[in-house]
DNA sequence: ATGAAAGCGCTAACAT
DNA sequence: ATGTTAGCGCTTTCAT
């Protein structure tokens, strides 16, 4: 930038002005501005955003903290953050925490030195202290997917109880009394709502059996899972269907329930928690949650921004799924 | 950092040397070294990046730009990156083209503004332009997944033509006579080797067939995969195998041919070029092809950082990829 | 063993 | 309409 100035017989201060784009407010003429820009292309300059970070106090940058990249959902969710900050002209860092309180607390911890402008973040199990840092430090701060109840700030989830229950009172409306419920022991809201309101429901009706909930190991998911469609397909009591609360413990359980031979849908019904790219490959039909991941992820960086912009207001957003059904062919 | 100096009544050098953990080289005494230590975790002080950074030269990040993060392929590749560069102490800076120059441009751009020590990306169609300014510029760069052959520089890649070249050679094997091969048109290396690699072999044979060859045009799949589906099918010279190049446009098959009522396998053999987290919902036993995501992911990560450490060398891998079966139970 | 000071590349307030 | 200057928070060289 010295070098163009110099070269121009100008001060760095304006070209500043002209290359930062604050040239049109009157401030400087046509002639130089020309000039500048010209002499700025020839020489190919680039900007450097590091510096222009420390002087302004704001990287232009956002950092998201999710589970695992690699997983569909957060993919999803991540892909939609990114092209929504890509709008504003933000840039995204993101890290991966593997369901790891060590992980996210390094994840939190260098974000906050690299000065982001505000941080999206996935909750990992006990991450409360390291959180209530960030808002400390008065970063904006949202959490997607799940939250902190004991922290008070902006979150947008789905409402994972409400659909939960409506897709256990349709799987009864259509006749299925024996329903079992497979999921993750781990104790996050999102997970623990989606069994609750199962239980709820067939409460409700009477039909609830403890012995027909599955809490899941994550770590050994496998076997467990294995064990679980063992012990549901030699049940005496006939078990009428099964509802998967994620994708993961989906794909291994369908796995396993054919390895067994079990007719899907006709001997036992499935219904999977979420969405999966690939349903199509399978012609068999069920029915599965959707959720709204793209306003989820474009919500966030929606009312992330709000806050960078200086709004003061917590937002916590409760959206809708919808239940879907996958169709057979013929 | 200033504060703690002066509340020490020590010079800001001698906070930078114990906080950035070179006081030991003899130079800054133990009893200092403490109490600086002490204040700094009371005042809860938090090192600016930013500022390291304009001062270093080295902003500890790197760029990586691929197509779009919601794709399982990029988001296993894109995991592994992370982690990676996470052991190197560096982090992350994430941009989906989608397959868009216009992005792809933009992406590199804001890259190189923002100092990134490395960039890491996966070329698309017509963009070696831009490219080459990132040579230009002194700017590590390793390709992945695809290359520009007119540009000289590193890349890590698997060898898509060979291994296609084995899986039809296997299906010939198999006994399989008509083979057809679906495949978008798009002018990238990686999926013009995939196809190629199965058309020499079938000339090899002499079974090859023009007719049998599909070109997809990207925006339109659906109906174009579709539309080629349903002349396999009334062929009157029955298709005995489906070669899908890549995971999407296998999905689109399987669930045409599961409209059609072809009974995949019996009547029609298929292979997927990529694999599929969710094969196991359905239980169809099929041959695919097994990329070495993880290496991939890792060894652009160490060519980068071997450069970004001043190795001067170019480095060009071509990885090979497994051929598996999805079996099916019973 | 520690202090002082320059400087990374830029912006913004203030002069002119 | 444009030049000057201070300073963002840190590292690093050179003195002391």
């Amino acid at each position: 930038m010295q070098d163009i100035a110099d070269k121009l017989g100008v001060s760095k201060g304006t070209v500043s002005l002209v290359l930062s784009g604050k040239a049109k407010s009157g401030r400087v003429s046509d002639e130089t501005s020309q000039k500048v820009r010209q002499l700025a292309a020839e020489m190919n300059y680039y900007p450097n955003e590091i510096a222009r970070s420390l002087t302004t106090g704001k990287s232009m940058s956002i950092g998201v903290i999710i589970t695992d990249i690699s997983n569909e959902f957060f993919g999803n969710l991540t892909f939609h953050i990114q092209e929504r900050a890509k709008k504003y002209g933000y840039t995204v860092i993101t890290t991966n925490t593997n369901e790891r309180l060590d992980e996210f607390n390094d994840a939190v911890t260098i974000l906050l030195n690299r000065q982001t402008d505000g941080i999206i973040l996935v909750p990992v199990d006990g991450g409360e202290e390291i959180t209530q840092r960030i808002i400390a430090r008065h970063i904006p701060l949202v959490q997607v997917d799940r939250f902190y109840p004991a922290i008070n700030a902006s979150y947008i989830i789905v409402d994972n109880y409400k659909i939960s229950a409506k897709m256990a009172e349709m799987l009864i409306e259509k006749g299925n009394r024996r329903i079992a419920v497979v999921c993750y022991d781990i104790k996050l809201n999102a997970l623990m709502d989606r069994k609750q309101g199962c239980i709820d429901v067939l409460n409700q009706h009477n039909l609830f059996d403890p012995a027909l909930i599955k809490d899941i190991n994550y770590e050994q998911q496998e076997e467990e899972i294995y064990k679980a469609i063992i012990e549901f397909k030699n049940n005496p009591d006939k078990v009428d269907a099964i509802f998967f609360c994620s994708r993961r413990v989906f794909i291994t359980g369908m796995k396993y329930m054919h390895k067994e031979g079990i007719k899907i849908s006709e001997e036992i019904d499935v219904v999977c928690f979420d969405k999966i790219d690939s349903f199509s490959i399978a012609n068999i039909p069920f029915n599965f949650i959707e959720q709204p991941i793209k306003d989820l992820g474009e919500k966030a960086v929606d009312i992330l921004m709000n806050q960078i912009n200086g709004e003061n207001t917590i937002n916590q957003y409760l959206l809708e799924a919808q239940i879907r059904r996958h169709a057979q062919y013929e």
